[in-house]
DNA sequence: TCTGGGGTCCTAGGACCC
DNA sequence: TCTGGGGTCCTAGGACCC
């Protein structure tokens, strides 16, 4: 029996657990996202349904302009708790059988197989979450991550595929640099200007040459990328968070100062509140600010010791927010806290 | 139609110490 | 008096992903 890797992914998750709840809605465009409301300003779509897309609705379009390209489509708020839910129904299905999960979000993840028929494999766990949670996934499988992560995408929707080092030349060898996980748009506009515009050229790129580009660690990487090579460990360690972060875009600019200091300082107690119910106690405060401009700004500062007090850290964040220019309007105030390690977590959580 | 929210990792450069 | 490196810590920003 060889080890396999398999990714699995949910087709549309947002949409369609928002259409398994209200099956009403099958077969019609939905666009979710934001409150709900499609004439919100600054507030963009999560998830469009497959029929919303046909009208050029996409993850990440303001509402108002999914409003005006499909002004039929059904809008609705989104509902974390809801998708949170769904999501440990399908992970839970993924555990019964014999494979490591390792969990990648609400929407995804990789399995460790060891069988000699993965497809076979891939096609019962589709038809078991499918009967069990209603929900339609795709599978990818590969020799490591990146195979596999790729081939789901050759397999949505509702299907499954396979990308090895045996295919890889075939199937990936002459699209762009951009196709690969890991590389986006800037990195690709980058490797154009050296002249690699595939992955096949990239794969054959002097090492040494994308060393001296793109640093000592990222710039080999990418050739390896380009080579189908990938991540073949699968965990089922519970991933630890390193840091967690709230921020608001408001509807209006906010200018007054007083009114900056004090979301800013509601944001860091809400936050270390999060944390520290979770057991975890905050090592640095970052704060975020964009400007009307959409200029965007971050100041970080490390706390003078680590604490678990909500004022604590909100004053530390208003310290770091007197580092900034302010005096020009905003439209949004961030805050992330940095969390001690691991180690210091389960010393300080148990 | 102006551009969300929540994360991770890497790099570069300055400060500081030896 | 001038010049040298290495190593570590810290911060700002960029890029990517979902």
């Amino acid at each position: 029996m060889r080890a396999w890797i398999l990714h699995v992914d949910l087709d549309q998750f947002i949409a369609a657990v928002e259409v398994r709840r209200r099956p009403e809605l099958r077969g019609l465009p939905v666009v979710v996202g934001g409150s709900g409301d499609p004439t919100a300003r600054r507030q963009v779509v999560a998830t469009a349904s497959y029929e919303a897309r046909a009208f050029g609705v996409h993850s990440g379009m303001p509402l108002r302009m999914a409003a005006r390209k499909c002004p039929d489509a059904v809008f609705l708020p989104s509902d974390p708790a809801a998708y949170e839910e769904a999501s440990a129904e399908v992970m839970q299905t993924l555990r019964e059988f014999p494979v490591v999960v390792e969990v990648w979000g609400w929407d995804e993840a990789f399995l460790g197989a060891k069988t000699d028929d993965p497809e076979a494999l891939a096609h019962a766990i589709r038809t078991a979450v499918l009967e069990r949670t209603g929900l339609s996934c795709s599978v990818g499988v590969g020799e490591n991550k990146q195979q596999a992560k790729l081939a789901t995408g050759f397999a949505k929707p509702a299907g499954v595929a396979r990308l090895t080092h045996d295919t890889w030349w075939e199937i990936m060898g002459d699209r762009p640099t951009e196709a690969l996980w890991g590389v986006g748009p800037r990195m690709a506009h980058r490797l154009a200007e050296l002249g690699l515009h595939t992955v096949r050229q990239l794969a054959s790129a002097d090492s040494d040459v994308l060393s001296r580009e793109f640093g000592p660690r990222m710039g080999p990487w990418y050739g390896l990328l380009g080579r189908g090579i990938g991540d073949t460990h699968v965990t089922d360690v519970p991933w630890v968070p390193k840091s967690r972060s709230h921020e608001t875009t408001y509807p209006e600019d906010v200018a007054d100062p007083a009114e900056i200091a004090e979301r800013v300082a509601g944001l860091a107690r809400a936050v270390t509140r999060e944390v520290v119910d979770q057991g975890r106690t905050v090592v640095r405060v970052a704060v975020k600010v964009r400007f009307s401009s959409f200029f965007t700004q971050t100041r970080i500062s490390k706390l003078p010791e680590p604490t678990r007090e909500p004022e604590a850290v909100a004053a530390a964040a208003l310290r770091v927010l007197g580092r900034f220019e302010l005096g020009r309007p905003v439209r949004l105030l961030g805050v992330r806290v940095e969390l001690d390690d691991v180690t210091a977590a389960r010393d300080g959580g148990e």
